[in-house]
DNA sequence: GAGCCGTGGGC
DNA sequence: TGCCCAAGGCT
């Protein structure tokens, strides 16, 4: 008899859920400062919460203000975002607070927008957050959740579809307590309304959800088959020095991996390096895949000898020697690919120090990493 | 509009 | 195991 009851409006019973069961204790809420909050918004696009969480307590603790973000190197950042992945954000962050040392912290939602790695999605969770203005945001979170409520069944790639449930989230906002309500509709779908095995019984809006009352939970939101992604091959180059340190590159600012260091590969060295003798024979092969959202990524590494002359070809701004010892070891700040970092810190190693022993690992673990100093 | 851009986790 | 996805933005 739920069409004899009067229901209370969406947002309220939202709100009181989440004043029982939603996340209060996330550490960008306290203190929950503009610049904290867009500092996580940035860390959190495409990112879960739970990965985000340790980056960002390292990243506060080395630069607790903008100032501090605004006065250091882009590799300084690019180390401390090593593991994160969707590199340019990073770089984007590093911009804007530049701009924002000199023209201060945004207030409007237009101001925000005009900053580089701010989206509209960005935008409007940070004026709700940190500032507790109006705002409408769809997530991931979200659009999950308006889509099984309001029973929007087209697939959700489509534009026309992400209009239909901008409004609806629209109307399903209240008037007041914006930040806690844009908190409460994501801590729903991220705990409650979950993808796989939502839990209904203990949702504070089941009682009109479109895709209960329809049986369509587990169908929506509706998705389009995705095409099966190509795999690409690549070439890597191991290369040692007489003190055993391996040679990196710095890949350039844009594309895959922009900015960070990665073993060269064929077009980053000069042809007669590439074409030198190659070692394959003398150790196992150290193969390695790597699943992009776009691609797959199949590489071979091959080691490589340099004569002395050739090492002092290289351009000494976009080279470096890494000491694989001292990195696992933390004591060297630098942003590595998660893929080269693993192969670096289990096959590689073994191959450069034989016989090491095998702990402790940085392999695997970001959230150890990139403490150290440089 | 569509492709590009990382990584880790769930099932 | 292979596939899907997660607090998007930029070109």
């Amino acid at each position: 008899m739920s069409d004899t009851v009067s229901l209370a409006p969406f947002s309220a019973r939202l709100l009181t859920w989440f004043d029982v069961h939603g996340r209060h204790d996330l550490p960008w809420q306290h203190p929950r400062t503009p610049y904290r909050v867009w500092v996580s918004e940035v860390m959190l696009q495409q990112t879960q919460v739970a990965t985000v969480i340790d980056y960002f307590n390292r990243f506060m603790e080395r630069f607790p203000r903008l100032e501090d973000l605004a006065a250091a190197s882009i590799d300084e950042v690019l180390a401390l975002w090593s593991g994160l992945g969707y590199y340019a954000r990073a770089r984007n962050l590093h911009a804007a607070a530049r701009v924002m040392a000199q023209q201060g912290i945004p207030e409007t939602l237009a101001h925000w927008l005009a900053l580089p790695g701010v989206g509209s999605s960005t935008a409007a969770a940070i004026m709700a957050q940190a500032f507790d203005e109006p705002a409408t945001i769809l997530d991931g979170n979200v659009k999950r959740v308006i889509a099984r409520h309001a029973g929007i069944d087209t697939p959700i790639e489509q534009s026309a579809t992400v209009q239909a449930l901008y409004q609806v989230a629209k109307e399903y906002t209240p008037d007041a307590r914006f930040a806690d309500y844009t908190q409460a509709i994501m801590d729903l779908g991220a705990t409650c309304c979950t993808r796989t095995q939502p839990e209904c019984g203990r949702c504070p809006v089941a009682e009109d959800c479109v895709a209960r009352q329809t049986d369509r939970v587990d169908a929506l939101p509706a998705r389009r088959r995705r095409v099966t992604v190509p795999t690409r091959a690549g070439t890597f180059y191991l290369i040692q020095d007489s003190a055993r340190r391996v040679l990196l590159v710095r890949r350039p600012p844009t594309g895959i991996w922009g900015g960070l260091w990665c073993l060269p590969e064929p077009e980053s060295l000069p042809s007669w390096a590439a074409e030198g003798p190659a070692l394959a024979d003398e150790c196992p092969t150290l193969d390695f895949q790597h699943r992009f959202t776009h691609f797959i990524l199949s590489a071979t590494v091959l080691r490589l000898r340099l004569d002395a002359e050739d090492v002092q070809a290289l351009p000494p701004e976009e080279t470096c020697w890494l000491d694989l010892v001292e990195y696992r070891q933390d004591m060297i700040q630098l942003g590595l690919p998660k893929p080269i970092q693993r192969l670096l810190m289990t096959e590689a190693l073994e191959v450069v120090c034989p016989h090491m022993p095998r702990e402790p690992d940085r392999a695997g673990k970001p959230s150890e990493g990139q403490s150290g100093t440089a």
